[in-house]
DNA sequence: CAAGTATGAGACATTTGTGTCTCATTTCGT
DNA sequence: ACGAAATGAGACACAAATGTCTCATACTTG
């Protein structure tokens, strides 16, 4: 990225750099460059030597985690499955995951390079949600692009709900897929038993 | 809030600085002090003569919108009308008025002022949920914080389905109703008319 | 109209974060 | 172990934002 010919970066000190990063941006959008270096256990001008700028760093940490991110999802993702239980293993994988994502939700830095990542992840997503709709678990009088907001919006409240409530991941997120699909309300054809 | 002895504001310059506040808070969430004194049209000096700080500001600015939120909730609420009705009217009131107030989903000032009205609009939602579940529309399985925390941040995607992509406020209102209440899905018991 | 007072303009000190640079020290590869 | 190179510590310049203050001006009220 910002590679100083003559400065190669030792991986260990890339890795505390990262590691603190997101750490720190999680508990703290606005961390800056000192307390990033600190919490890294590293020198700041090692900090500026490899990430030149504040800018530079976000867009770096950023891209790494959208990338992790979306890589979890593909490693779990099979398109030979039904598209409900494809979304049931999406949201199985990343709702764990917000802990160390959750800070790229205020990322206002307008990056390309994020952007890009983020609009991948909008892809398969709006992908997923046109084969549900072929499927018949998501209406075809639903926008695509309504349905695809509140996958992204419910990942985040699923999150919290593991993270502060207590909430086990796996009952999060078939309650977000309930939620999705079915919504909040009860289940008049089940079995008779709602009121 | 933070009012000199002796230097009443006038209602014209309290109302410039708020107005340009909100304006601006929600293109630029930074915004500077200086930036909504110039926004206002006002002496940056005036401005730190009637808000201190700018904690003072966000604080002031923050309570006033939150406060005008609730205070239109309350204008189309009826105590008397179906739970579900009442979660309709309150979507079909505060969506259109994102565009005002979405600068608070980004508030970090942990104020207790702002938390305060925050809460004020999370008990009413809890109630309206409990309700729901009496009347059966939401189930009496689904966690009461889930449900509430689904209808607000449903609010921002239905702001953005109006604001960016032009659906109109009716018709997202319904669609978060719906999608709120019964999912995405299509509606097996209707008329059979859904593929 | 006249007095009182809110305002505008701008100077000022302070703080905080950024980014650069140097040099001694440590670490790693050969 | 030796030499090259990455690192740590700290000084430095710089920029931006905050908050204070003063004084002349414009407005409002009585």
């Amino acid at each position: 990225m910002t590679r100083a010919p003559g400065h190669a970066i030792r991986p260990k000190t890339f890795h505390a750099i990262v590691e603190a990063a997101i750490r720190l941006l999680n508990s703290n959008v606005d961390a800056t460059m000192s307390e990033v270096a600190r919490a890294a256990g590293v020198g700041r001008a090692t900090l500026h030597r490899h990430f030149r700028t504040k800018a530079d760093l976000l867009r770096a940490v950023g891209a790494c985690c959208i990338e992790e991110m979306n890589a979890a999802v593909r490693a779990v993702d099979d398109a030979g499955m039904p598209a409900s239980d494809r979304l049931y293993a999406m949201l199985r994988t990343v709702i764990p995951l917000g802990d160390r994502y959750a800070f790229l939700q205020f990322d206002t830095s307008g990056d390309e390079i994020l952007r890009a990542g983020y609009q991948a992840q909008l892809d398969w997503t709006t992908a997923l949600v046109e084969e549900l709709k072929t499927e018949g678990a998501i209406g075809q009088d639903v926008p695509t692009r309504w349905a695809v907001a509140e996958i992204d919006q419910l990942i985040w409240v699923a999150w919290t709900a593991v993270s502060e409530w207590g909430l086990s991941p796996d009952d999060t997120a078939t309650l977000a897929q309930r939620t999705l699909l079915r919504g909040l309300g009860t289940f008049p054809l089940d079995t008779g038993q709602s009121a």
